[in-house]
DNA sequence: TGCAAAATAGAACGACCGTTCGATTTTATA
DNA sequence: TATAAAATCGAACGGTCGTTCTATTTTGCA
């Protein structure tokens, strides 16, 4: 409830030096990520994050409310180490095709890290569909959160006149999102070893697409 | 054992009129999918499935010798279903680009029907993604026989002239699947209403592509 | 119609789950 | 260093799970 907007980042190293409750909550949520990512967040259970702690489950459990309240934790965690990797680097380019292509290399990048281990915006996001509640808000707003940082680069691009005019930010979100996700799903689900080599030249694609200059309609 | 590949057809109405224990168990494979297209295939529980058909769990489970072996009769029955709303009837087109937009016109109509209720390739991706076993198998066979026969069509619209010679079937493959999975995403999970709208968009952008000729590189 | 076979029921099992509670240990501070 | 507070433990709870048994009922065929 404290800070649900406000995700303080990582690097806030206020003066005080983390409590040992802190500190034990800090390493069971990264215990909690590293165990999530690959089963999803529906599978996390207490039970093996104490065993993997070497602590009791209700010492676990006490760092938290409640089972939902760690799955809000991990997603949070997740999210701002997502922001620290992707987004924040990709602004120091300046702003337009550059730091578009910047960002969605950070992307690419980081999907394939996560060929092995698993991406929570995308397990997530299956386990929540139909189930309200904490986590899903959570996940979705970190989601649409990125979506729309995505799209402003997009719409930058277009500002600086790299862009043609027409090009519609939302949908050329979509579409970048739709190379991730079968990314995703073609190397870590299928195995295919071409995906990430399919999903840079889709990239191209789009690219040369929201650059020319309006040859010809159909 | 018996039909890992042969996958007999709904249709096949053979003349015997179906044991008491075949229909029985055809009428719980159905709840089943039911029950596991919105939740997954991980989600399904024998308990709740013996409650809906109001049977006690163990008259349910005696049909399959096993949890496993249940998920490997749902996803089985689901790839029938997909087959015949969406690959058969795109046949009776004729081949090249017609074929291919009728193909995913079905691609797309029934993922939109699938927004309320979930797809099973997808979600089934994401739970067996580390999980070995018959399930898996059977999951990915469905998936991987489909993603050959949208090849196989845009392999056929190349050899009737329409498209390019130098298109990629697997990479055009692969996005149109991003195209759909991104449509899955933001419409049952970020419930945007416009999803429809862009992935239908994106695939025009596709074609376009892949008849036009070379006017320049770049 | 009778009878073997198939289908279903019901109870029990061990395992794991999230959560609660009271006791105990460790920490931080005055 | 004494002491209140914070952190951790251990046991237990009710619940659901897949699975295994043994009866009992229902089916289908001679």
């Amino acid at each position: 409830m404290s800070r649900t907007a406000a995700l303080p980042s990582v690097n806030d190293t206020a003066l005080k030096p983390l409590s040992k409750g802190q500190q034990t909550r800090a390493a069971i949520i990264d215990a909690a990520l590293g165990l999530a990512t690959p089963i999803g967040l529906d599978g996390l259970s207490i039970g093996a994050l104490a065993e993997i702690m070497k602590m009791s489950k209700s010492g676990v459990f006490a760092h938290f409310g409640s089972r939902e309240d760690l799955q809000v934790a991990v997603v949070e965690e997740y999210q701002r180490r997502f922001r620290d990797e992707v987004f924040l680097p990709a602004l120091k380019v300046p702003r337009g095709v550059a730091r578009l292509r910047e960002l969605f290399q950070r992307w690419i990048h980081r999907t394939t890290l996560e060929i092995d281990s698993g991406c929570l915006y995308v397990s997530g996001a299956v386990e929540f569909e139909d189930q309200e509640g904490p986590a899903r808000e959570a996940l979705e707003n970190a989601v649409q959160l990125w979506m729309r940082a995505v799209a402003r680069a997009i719409d930058l691009a277009r500002q600086t006149g790299e862009f043609r005019a027409d090009v519609d930010p939302d949908q050329l979100t979509f579409e970048m999102h739709g190379l991730i996700l079968t990314l995703h799903y073609q190397a870590r689900f299928l195995r295919d070893p071409h995906a990430v080599k399919r999903a840079l030249k889709g990239f191209d694609d789009l690219l040369a697409r929201a650059c020319q200059r309006p040859t010809h309609n159909a």
